[in-house]
DNA sequence: GTGGTTTTATGCAAAATGTCATATTCCAAT
DNA sequence: ATTGGAATATGACATTTTGCATAAAACCAC
């Protein structure tokens, strides 16, 4: 991890409507000060479960998985983030250490600001305060929602859902780089490593997506469809 | 549903410290005059998946399901929701519709307050803000934390979680009257009918638990715990 | 009370999933 | 370039889970 030397100035953060934009220009200046961007390279842990939550933090650039270690030592994922995701919004306002761990997946810029400073400004400015609400509320649906729809599905489902979810809100395209091994992908569906790979296999030899190593391709949209929808 | 006739004062409700302790006199007067209590019969719906979202509301007595409809008709039970709740918390801030249907499955009393209410209340009350948001934190916290616990179980496992959930934190005992029905067991923890009750006949014939219809027992707790922490 | 529907219950065959073993490929550190 | 460890791949087999059938018991509306 390092600190960033190109220091962006929030105003011009493509981000900045997702959070900052009814600050005063007062508010602005406090959080320009307060933040502090780092770099993260590829396997390099962000947040370490159980520790302590003293920053608000999110993604300016990169991709990370959000997952949990359990009591036999196997990690089950919770959500892959991308930029523009509050990685930490869930613990935050509860917790007094975070209750998931955060590794990047790849080259992972990150936005960090003292929570002090964050609750300051709830406590200055209300619509902000509604507007961290509206993102902590999204951010929790969506982590939910998410769950339900990988229970109702068995592995192929399952698989053909996460593959049509990284095609769709992740790479906006049909050919991409997996960002995640074929067992951390069984860690985000709740299945075996082997039952993943065999069911990409499969997938594969009906036509339906494309691959070679990370390299996916999805060949058939439709058909992924409909193995996704009919579990 | 009907209108609650013995209106209590906010001030001696005993859930009034989970979320108005910190209100002044006038604030505390305006969500008692917002203020709505209803009680809903056994199986009434109290709110349905997609309505409009512009109330506020939380349990003062009773119990209900919180779940959503699949495609297929087909219910999943998100989670069972006790006094002190705040059933709509999740959807309230980002979304203009609910996102969950809730049930009651026992004579239920509900406090709602207008949304806009509350918005004022975030608005003149900073602390409250802050409350707010540490509430909603804590509720999607526990709800993806307990999805967690079921993913990683197999279906013996999954029952012992439940059973040991509502002894430990629903009743507060090892005797009680289950809730919901094998069917509606097996709709929470993602399992069919079928196994649902099959594992709990076994659990019986085990000498783990002992029941009779909805009544159960948990006679051998170390070995309900047991079965749970092995999946 | 009566009749109809839902819930609980159990057996059995089929399907899905997990486990173990083994081989090959890929990748990163030296 | 070499090498060790991780990731991918696949088969065979065990175990788990589902799906379907059927029946008794419990519950509800009239």
């Amino acid at each position: 991890m390092k600190l960033s030397k190109d220091i962006v100035n929030c105003k011009s953060c493509i981000y900045r409507n997702l959070l900052y934009e009814m600050l005063s220009e007062e508010e602005y200046e406090k959080v320009n000060e307060a933040r502090t961007e780092m770099i993260y390279d590829r396997g390099e842990q962000m947040i370490m479960e159980g520790s302590e939550v003293d920053e608000f933090m999110y993604l300016r650039k990169g991709l990370v998985k959000m997952y949990k270690t359990n009591s036999n030592g196997k990690d089950q994922i919770l959500s892959i983030n991308k930029p523009g995701d509050f990685i930490n919004l869930l613990s935050i306002f509860s917790k007094t250490t975070q209750q998931y761990s955060v590794t990047a997946l790849e080259e992972t810029h990150v936005c960090s600001v003292k929570l002090e400073t964050i609750k300051e400004l709830i406590k200055s400015n209300s619509d902000f305060a509604l507007r961290v609400m509206n993102r902590m509320s999204y951010i929790a649906d969506e982590i939910i929602q998410k769950r339900f729809e990988i229970d109702q599905r068995q592995v192929k489902g399952r698989v053909a859902y996460m593959l049509q979810f990284l095609a769709e809100h992740i790479y906006y395209k049909n050919e991409f780089r997996m960002p995640i091994t074929r067992r951390e992908l069984g860690e985000l569906i709740s299945m075996t490593t082997e039952n993943t790979i065999r069911t990409m296999s499969e997938f594969k030899k009906d036509g339906i997506i494309d691959m070679d190593g990370k390299n996916i391709h999805i060949v058939d949209f439709n058909r992924l469809k409909k193995v996704c929808e009919m579990g």
